[in-house]
This record gives structure tokens, C-alpha cells and sequence, in this order.
DNA sequence: GTCTATAGGCCGATAGAC
DNA sequence: GTCTATCGGCCTATAGAC
């Protein structure tokens, strides 16, 4: 693959995550893209064929910083740590990839008719890890016995609203756009949330 | 407006309730939306004009439900059992009325483009109503000083999506549907990490 | 590889018969 | 008030010049 082709593309997938996420797919069209993209609307399908097609490598290219976040929960042993920085990261995610996460969100509300299966074999994968270790935390008493899956459910819910229902909390707040200060203070109710509903415990230090 | 125009009219907006609702306002062909009335496409025209009205009137009529479950936290002078009542009423929206939320989140998702005013006016006003109730009890010591506009954000978030995100859920719990249990769970541990992250305190009985 | 100019289909909307 | 039959515009996609 040139140089300039892999460059064109980036720039396409970029301009098309975007446009996508503020839109949605059907009423997205190829020339909006194109026009953000500053390219013709003939290269988009000269490099990725469909407008489909296009929307499908976006849901891909999308896909990896959202599986990245939970990175911190494996890193982590200590219980508190993890759970906190894993919360951290999440809304680090809805603050520097809110295109991204609109995306999937989108692609989920919706069933998830484009979602590739081996995007979805990962996401199914991650959701076993994550709970797995929650189960093991609950086992060892060191945090109060609740259900996992609807634990992980709270926590992806209350961090991609701020990505996802962007509008509603910039409206709440009575601003423009969220600042690095309000994504702290969500941290740390969040975390106070979970840390503290859950008894979660630190590791003794032995 | 005679008897057949109102039947007709409310057939049209639960149809077109759920057609929004599973495709979006743009990737919704009215066709569609007639098919699942059982009437031919021009009544729809007929009765509501425009594919962009029609949309509008589902909007309103699904405001409705949305900003009742608020209701709870008027009545109840207690915060546990405000709180508690709260929560259950969120996720009894998300169970009974999914289209009507995914309508919703999907319209604030984009920006709320299609919200009349007067709506975005009652949400402000609901969202000043509730704050301003926790940050009294705050001030009355009956629950920890947390930032209120952030709980009602995770509140929000995380009782909706049992309707919004509705695919992820049945996909890592491995069911089909959602059953009475699983909400019964869902408002289980919303409420404890609410009232117990928060140190939410029952008013003395004196 | 790049882009102008155009084809072609789909869908919102309506004319007009009943 | 109801419905069949059809129009017309918009937007995806491509032919073909450079």
C-alpha cells in the first residue's frame, strides 16, 4: 500500500467517524464526508468502495481505544486500584473519543446489524474477563456479593453518557462543552459510587 | 376530530413509535411505518402531513411517560425511599416503554435537533427540581455531599440503558429478553450503590 | 491515481378516482 | 375520508477523461 493511499485513508476514516457519529448512518451522506475530508466524493469510493463498506472499517477502526480501556482492571491487582483506574479510563475514552463512542452507540441502540462478529466475539470475551474477576474479588471478600454483570452495566452506562448523551449533560450543566474539571468530579462520584455501594476493599498489604 | 381520525392517529404513533425507535428517524421509510399500521401510506400523510411531523408527534407522546417516573422524588419526603422509588420508576420506563426511550436517547444522541422547546424546557426545569432537592437533603445532612447534577447523570445513564443498550445487556447475560428478575437485580444494585455510595440516610423518626 | 459529470434507484409526497 | 398509482428530488455509485 503507497504512502499517500494509507494517508488518504486515515484521513477518510477520520472525517467519516465523525460524520457518522453526529448523524448516523443513514442520514450521513458520502458528499458530507468527502467535504470534511477535503477529498472528492469519488475517492471514498475509489478507496473503500461503499458507503457501507466505509462505515463498516470505521466500526473497526472505532473499536480498538473501546477495548483498550479495560487494559487497567487486568494490569491492577488490588481491587480499589483497579476499579478506580479502569473507571478513569473509561471516561478518558468518552472525552477523547466521543466520536468513537457515539458510533457504537449508535451501532448497538440499533442491535448492532454491522457490528462484525469477530468484534462482537471480543467485546463477549472482555465482558467474561471483567466479571470473572469481579466474581473472584466477591470471593475473597473483598467486596460485598453483588451481581457482576449488572455492575459492569452501571459502569458502562455512567461513563459513555458522557460521550454519548453529550447534549443532555453540557444542557444539565449549563455549558458549552465539558472541561477536563467535570470529567474529574464524574470520576470521582462514579468511583465513590462503586468503591463505596460495594464495600470494595484494598488488598491487605502483607 | 371524529372517533376513526383519533384511532387512526394513535395507531400511526405507536407504529411509528417503534419504527424510529429500531432505525432511526432518517433510515425510517414511512412505507414501513404504514406496514405495521396496517394502512396504506398515504393516511399517514393525510393525518400528520410530513414524515417529519409524524416524527415530532411521537416525540411528544413520548415525552410523557419519560417525565412522570420523576414522580417519586416529589412524593416521598424520605430520601432512601425517594431514592429507592426513583430508581425502580426509571427502570419500569426502560421495561414498559423501550421505544419511547430509544426514540429519545436517540434524538438527544444527535442533539436534539427535532425537541420542541417547550420539552427541553420541562427537562431543564425536572433536572433543577431534582438537584435541588439532593442538595438539600445534603444540606440536612441526610446524605453525603456529592456533586448532585453528576448522581442524576449516573442515574440516568444506568437505569436507560437497560432500554437504550438493550442488545448488550441480553448479549452478556446470554437471554433472549429481559425478565422481571433481571430489573428486579438492575434496581437492586443501582440503589445500593446510590444510597450507599451516597451514605443516604432515612429521616429520624421523631 | 484523481476527479467531473451523470446515471439510476429509492423514497417522500401527492394527484385524483372512489 | 380512503387509497391506487405515479411523480420528482436526492443521494449512492460509476463511467470515462485526464
Amino acid at each position: 500500500m503507497s504512502r499517500i493511499r494509507a494517508k488518504n485513508e486515515e484521513i477518510i476514516i477520520r472525517a467519516a467517524s465523525r460524520v457518522f457519529a453526529e448523524n448516523g448512518y443513514a442520514a450521513t451522506k458520502t458528499a458530507a464526508i468527502a467535504e470534511l475530508a477535503e477529498l472528492p466524493k469519488p475517492n471514498i469510493y475509489y478507496y473503500f468502495g461503499s458507503k457501507e463498506k466505509l462505515y463498516r472499517a470505521v466500526l473497526e477502526s472505532v473499536t480498538e481505544p473501546l477495548l483498550v480501556a479495560s487494559a487497567p482492571f487486568i494490569e491492577y491487582r488490588d481491587p480499589v486500584m483497579a476499579l478506580t483506574a479502569y473507571i478513569k479510563s473509561k471516561l478518558m475514552i468518552s472525552k477523547d473519543y466521543p466520536y468513537a463512542s457515539k458510533v457504537f452507540a449508535n451501532e448497538i441502540m440499533h442491535g448492532a446489524p454491522h457490528l462484525p462478529e469477530d468484534i462482537i466475539a471480543r467485546l463477549s470475551e472482555q465482558t467474561r474477563t471483567l466479571s470473572a474477576k469481579l466474581t473472584d474479588w466477591m470471593g475473597q471478600g473483598l467486596m460485598a456479593p453483588v451481581d457482576a454483570h449488572h455492575l459492569l452495566f452501571a459502569i458502562w452506562a455512567s461513563t459513555q453518557t458522557y460521550a454519548d448523551f453529550n447534549w443532555q449533560i453540557t444542557m444539565a450543566l449549563g455549558k458549552e462543552e465539558l472541561d477536563d474539571q467535570d470529567f474529574e468530579r464524574a470520576a470521582q462520584l462514579i468511583t465513590r459510587l462503586v468503591i463505596g455501594g460495594c464495600e470494595v476493599q484494598s488488598l491487605p498489604t502483607t
